[in-house]
DNA sequence: ACGAGAACCTGTTTGC
DNA sequence: TGCAAACAGGTTCTCG
């Protein structure tokens, strides 16, 4: 599910109904995510207010009143469910947590293939986190800006769609949003990092601002299932200029080849050979 | 140090 | 139709 925008789409809906309220219970049906909840998660959330909610990268971080932070991320699969007081159906297979707040309302976080993590890390020295400390730049930030994309691609000897997808390099993009920003830049996902720095850098970072910002706009893209807390769909999948779009015509030139699908570092990139160079 | 590939899991789609 | 293989929105870890 989760790539930037869709992060921050369930961030925005959960933050309706926990910003400033309480947790009152803590449900934990199953401790063993990516890695190991904390010992007593359940026991050290329990009670507290979640004074907000951020995010940074594909990470949910919940700024407790204690000065911890719940730091949350949903990896391949994970997704969380807000119910109303009273309509939050039992809990299922692969419902590890639930959390109920003092107004009755019911978030759970779901996650089959349990990539997803949590963790509990003290506020003040959230950017020591080992997960968040070598994050790149927020790709919506002023920090992220053409020269800084530049600089970061500098010599390195890799195709860029897999330095795109580095979190190193710049914070949140996924498979999605790489292929869908580069389509938009005019960059072949084959040509080497290295090779744009530069002015190509200059096209790609404004892409890649705008394909995040629409699809945010749009509640970000549901492929297989809900994404929104609310259980509402995302929509920018309909917006897909390339992505999961092999064989047919590209929006933009609308050449006989179409779309085409290549496999690098083991997953499907799409792109348009005549407009992507 | 850097980059490619395996590994972590389960569910769904595809192909013979 | 049935079964096995391939594939899925992510990221760390290992190895060369």
């Amino acid at each position: 599910m989760p790539e930037l925008p869709e992060v921050e789409t369930v961030r925005r809906g959960l933050a309706a109904r926990m910003e400033g309220r309480r947790i009152a219970q803590v449900e934990q049906r199953r401790g063993d995510l990516r890695w190991p909840l904390p010992p007593h998660f359940d026991m050290r959330v329990a009670g507290r207010v979640v004074d907000r909610i951020d995010r940074r990268a594909k990470y949910l971080l919940f700024r407790l009143d204690d000065g911890q932070t719940l730091i949350g991320h949903l990896g391949m699969s994970g997704r969380m469910y807000l119910a109303a007081p009273g309509t939050a159906p039992s809990a299922g297979a692969h419902d590890h947590l639930r959390f109920h707040t003092d107004e009755g309302w019911v978030i759970t976080f779901h996650d089959a293939r349990r990539f997803g993590m949590m963790d509990l890390w003290p506020t003040e020295r959230l950017d020591e986190h080992r997960l968040l400390k070598d994050l790149g730049p927020e790709p919506l930030s002023n920090a992220f800006n053409g020269p800084a994309l530049s600089e970061a691609l500098a010599g390195r000897q890799t195709p860029i769609k897999a330095a795109l997808l580095d979190q190193k390099v710049v914070a949140g993009l996924g498979n999605i949003y790489v292929s869908e920003a580069l389509f938009h830049a005019g960059i072949s996902p084959k040509r080497q990092a290295a090779s744009v720095a530069g002015a190509r850098a200059l096209r790609l970072a404004p892409a890649i601002k705008q394909v995040l910002e629409r699809a945010i706009a749009a509640g970000g893209s549901t492929l297989r299932d809900y994404v929104q807390a609310s259980g509402e769909l995302g929509y920018f999948q309909h917006q897909f200029a390339v992505y999961d779009r092999e064989g047919q015509p590209c929006p933009d030139c609308a050449c006989r080849r179409g779309i085409k699908r290549l496999v690098q570092s083991g997953r499907s990139t799409f792109y348009c050979p005549k407009r992507q160079t």
